[in-house]
DNA sequence: GGCTTTTTGTAATGAGCACTACAAATAATT
DNA sequence: AATTATTTGTAGTGCTCATTACAAAAAGCC
């Protein structure tokens, strides 16, 4: 009836956490992107044999889809606290893209965005999962413009993904902090100039 | 002593062109991108055993360094005839662009940018080879802006190619030339004001 | 016609991939 | 103690990958 259950399961118990395991797999993932880790990756970080991966995560692409379920609930940007309807749009969409550039760095989280590396992969449902969760996201940055700006709500929600998405891609190719930082305030320039330039972002 | 050699060479004679064999696997990468094509699709469409494929090309990564090879001196965009010494730099990035817009775009080429794209393969050779001409690309950018502007060529070049990065990923996302070159067009906006905005560019 | 050179087609190599058959092992339940 | 349920380790499956060994074929050269 909970997500606990406390009486303990019938057969022989496992030998590992499969929620430790989500978290392994999500950190290589992130490292090297799903196409480059193989099952054999996984089950030797985990210090298990095939059988074991297959009985508690199903496949690959299942992995995948819990490992991107998690990295929603932890690891992702937290859009709903940086799009909120007591600032400015345009103040907003621009600390978005700041704290973007700062989690896709090297240095920090691993590199580039899980998800948006994600819908470049090249097994199809590896790829589905992650187009679903990138397009969510989008329609959340769409829906939050278009409830001040409707008329900009596509171009701009268009002008931030693409930008976070070279944000991403940049951080894997070894662009530093700063440089994406600098970007993402360059970027963030034209969404004040689109949406009135009153928001106190600066050139120069 | 010139390309062409009119006297017949010794052994049995190829039954394929190399230079179209080069041209025919440049489609394939950059319709699917280096890691989806497999030594045995470009065999089977150019209708030739692997064999005759070493013989030609060397290896999968040798062949790709020679489909970058004609890319660049038949796909690519003409940086230098778009960056001109006798047009605002502000108004020649923009249009850089733009035209990257155009040609990313899924209808036109293809799809994305075959040299951005081959810099996030999982194969290190041929990712070696993509960042190598996508650095020199840079280089370009940076010191065609740093002659009239050396302040901001550093953040500009970050910012242009950021941006070309993320038009070529949402190109093979399926995004439409209007989404590509309304991004485009606002990203030229923020350089615009970069440089002082007095190249025509206009918002809105 | 014999020799050399190069390409050809057939067929294989070893490696890695995602995934699984199977029986022994280990627990709770009866 | 016997039964049932589940995980375990061993050892594979069939597939695809990039690459190659080898001998026959097809050309020019002597």
């Amino acid at each position: 009836m909970s997500t606990t259950n406390n009486s303990k399961p019938r057969g022989r118990p496992r030998r590992f956490d499969p929620q430790d395991g989500i978290a392994k797999a999500q950190a290589l993932f992130h490292e090297r992107g799903y196409d480059a880790v193989s099952v054999t990756d996984v089950t030797k970080a985990l210090g298990i044999n095939p059988p074991s991966f297959y009985a508690a995560f199903g496949s690959k692409a299942d992995l995948y889809a819990q490992v991107l379920d998690r990295w929603s609930q932890t690891g992702a940007i937290p859009m709903t606290e940086i799009l909120r309807e007591d600032r400015p749009v345009a103040e907003a969409l621009v600390s978005l893209l700041e704290d973007a550039a700062r989690r896709y760095a090297s240095g920090c989280d691993g590199q580039g965005c899980l998800v948006i590396e994600g819908t470049r992969s090249n097994d199809a449902d590896a790829r589905d999962v992650a187009c679903a969760l990138n397009t969510a996201a989008e329609k959340l940055i769409r829906d939050y413009i278009a409830r001040r700006h409707p008329e900009q709500a596509g171009p701009l929600t268009d002008f931030v993904s693409t930008t976070m998405t070279g944000l991403s891609a940049k951080a894997r190719n070894g662009y530093s902090l700063d440089q994406l930082l600098g970007t993402a305030r360059l970027a963030g320039t034209a969404i004040d100039l689109a949406l009135g330039g009153d928001t106190g972002a600066r050139v120069e």
